[in-house]
DNA sequence: CTGAAAGCGCTTACAG
DNA sequence: CTGAAAGCGCTTACAG
């Protein structure tokens, strides 16, 4: 009430010490929480911190201390909602941990993802979760973040081999089995002619997903029609473009195993605009389980790979080798989940 | 090649000095750009910064300068695409500035809200960009973040009044506007009876929403019906099971002005299962023309508030705000725009 | 054009 | 239990 909070500069340790006359030492230990302090020295601190407003300055604290309190989050694609997700269950934990998340985006280019981990890593973080671009190549990442920074690859492989001085652990989806399992359900409903269909066949995720789906065709004893492998952009839009290609050849397939819910949601929409109704007479599965997937027309069976909890994993591994510098690497899997829901319905003739 | 890059202690400005036989002095002028440098010599020092794999260590040149490199975003709900693709528009400019985001999710819980802030300001960041969660008050914010630092309150407003030792800036969207204007075209197209749909009332978006519906109403001379003020979750879950109480009374509405687009994706599920079909015989307007607004079925006429252009926005007010911390407090209103897709037909008996 | 010195806000042995 | 002193990695007047 009667105070004058209007200070313009920032209140330090020393500020506080001199206001309880106290050491700046003494003050120190007090925020740090040491059982030394006196209870009643400590109480007088304590309330001279909040009469005075004292924000720590973790910045000064982490410099002495030669510690960091961040981790930075790199991500090639943040407004796709999956890396929302997960970018959302990276900070809960980060956040849980007392740090904090500092973050890039990278928009799917290589050179500004060099850029971006330039600059993140003079903000001093304790270690780097990066989901690559596409096209991302292991030495150029390792000359942007030196070969001491832990580092954790989410979702994507780089291009080019990781060199022996990075110590790299990974966290990816299990892409072969989601496909594999994705195919075994249309199998098991009756479906014999299965396409592949959508995503970039050169990213490593497109490559695990289809060997997957050959897997599970060939252990079933059925082909695979050159013409029933689609490709496309991983996007909505490009997939409803590509729908026509499925039909090229003379043998239709009556179901389509899709890269992602994304080529899935604009498979529908194609298939829509040929005539056709998804879920009625032609199964569709998708992956990734983003939030429209259960609202679609019809909802989509999909694979769940529960991007908040990956998040939580990935910095969970990340803090695990801040502790740990000295554990050999690990390569993590993580399982994916089958969701079924209308849109694998059975066969037409079934 | 007959290097050896492995020395486990970090690279300083006394390194590269005692390598090149300089002062600190010198070479951190070098690093600034300073002119004064003699050429040869700042050759010299550059070489030696590349020899030994120098990385600036920002937060130590920011506690000497009393300056900051970074700024926070504080959402209430990363996961939300609105949210996400605003997210990649404050990095894009933040990073463009040579700064970078520090990140903290809230999870739309006060609470969590003033945790964040709290850790989030004892790393120093220039400014905050500050998306409320619900129900966040004003004075608690003031708590956490102190009266000095620049705040920029985006998209929502807060609880209680704003204390006057805050100077926060606000980046509201145009609410009031854009229902106005989804209204007004609905009315255009010849329909008489057209509800307002979802929402939590008490949101302040959400006001000003039905602020706008109202006007456009009044303004053609048209009554609003009590039960076509429909409220609900902002959710596409909730919205769908809402849907009933649309046509509770005797005087059904032919149109409905959606709070947004999910809201409006969910009445279109609802209206399927009540056997309607949304864009032939009732038509709907949404609110933030998410990516799923122009593929949905049929895609939904809405108001674009183009997300990332709203968050460079914030990051130029804010950083501005930086630069000139007396200049008055700006309240800035971001226009909307009307994108017209099929769901907003004419009426039946048109 | 370059260097010596002080200092940003903290922490941490080390004495006492 | 508390304080004096040194130091984290930088920058910036100030001399020369």
């Amino acid at each position: 009430m009667g105070s004058t909070p209007q200070v313009r500069r920032k209140v330090t340790l020393s500020d506080i010490a001199a206001g309880c006359n106290v050491s700046r030492a003494t003050v120190s230990l007090v925020l740090r929480g040491s059982p030394l302090v006196n209870k009643h020295t400590r109480a007088r601190v304590e309330e001279e911190l909040r009469r005075q407003g004292y924000v720590y300055n973790r910045a000064a604290a982490n410099l002495r201390r030669r510690t960091s309190s961040s981790i930075a989050l790199v991500l090639n694609d943040l407004a796709n909602p999956f890396f929302a997700e997960f970018a959302a269950g990276v900070d809960e934990a980060v956040a849980g941990a007392g740090f904090v998340t500092l973050l890039g985006s990278t928009a799917e280019s290589p050179a500004r993802e060099e850029a971006v981990l330039g600059s993140l890593v003079e903000h001093g973080p304790g270690g780097i979760i990066l989901s690559p671009a596409e096209g991302s190549d292991a030495r150029k990442v390792l000359a942007a973040v030196g070969s001491h920074m832990p580092l954790l690859l989410f979702n994507r492989e780089l291009d080019g081999s990781v060199p022996e001085i990075a110590h790299w652990d990974t966290l990816a989806l299990d892409n072969q089995r989601g496909a594999q399992m994705a195919t075994e359900h249309l199998i098991a409903l009756g479906h014999k002619r299965i396409a592949f269909f959508g995503g970039h066949r050169d990213s490593s995720s497109c490559r695990q997903r289809r060997e997957g789906y050959r897997q599970a065709m060939h252990a079933a004893g059925l082909r695979v029609e050159s013409h029933w492998m689609v490709e496309s952009a991983p996007t909505r839009l490009d997939a409803a473009r590509q729908t026509a290609a499925l039909f090229a050849g003379k043998t239709s397939p009556t179901a389509a195993v899709c890269y992602n819910d994304a080529v899935a949601l604009g498979l529908m929409l194609g298939l829509y605009q040929h005539g056709r109704r998804p879920g009625h007479d032609f199964a569709i599965t998708g992956f990734d389980d983003i939030a429209e997937a259960q609202v679609s027309m019809p909802p989509l069976t999909t694979l769940s790979t529960v991007p908040r909890e990956r998040g939580k994993q990935a910095a969970a591994l990340l803090m695990q080798r801040l502790q740990h510098p000295d554990t050999p690497v690990g390569h993590t899997i993580a399982p994916v989940k089958l969701v079924v829901r209308e849109s694998s319905c059975p066969p037409p003739a079934a």
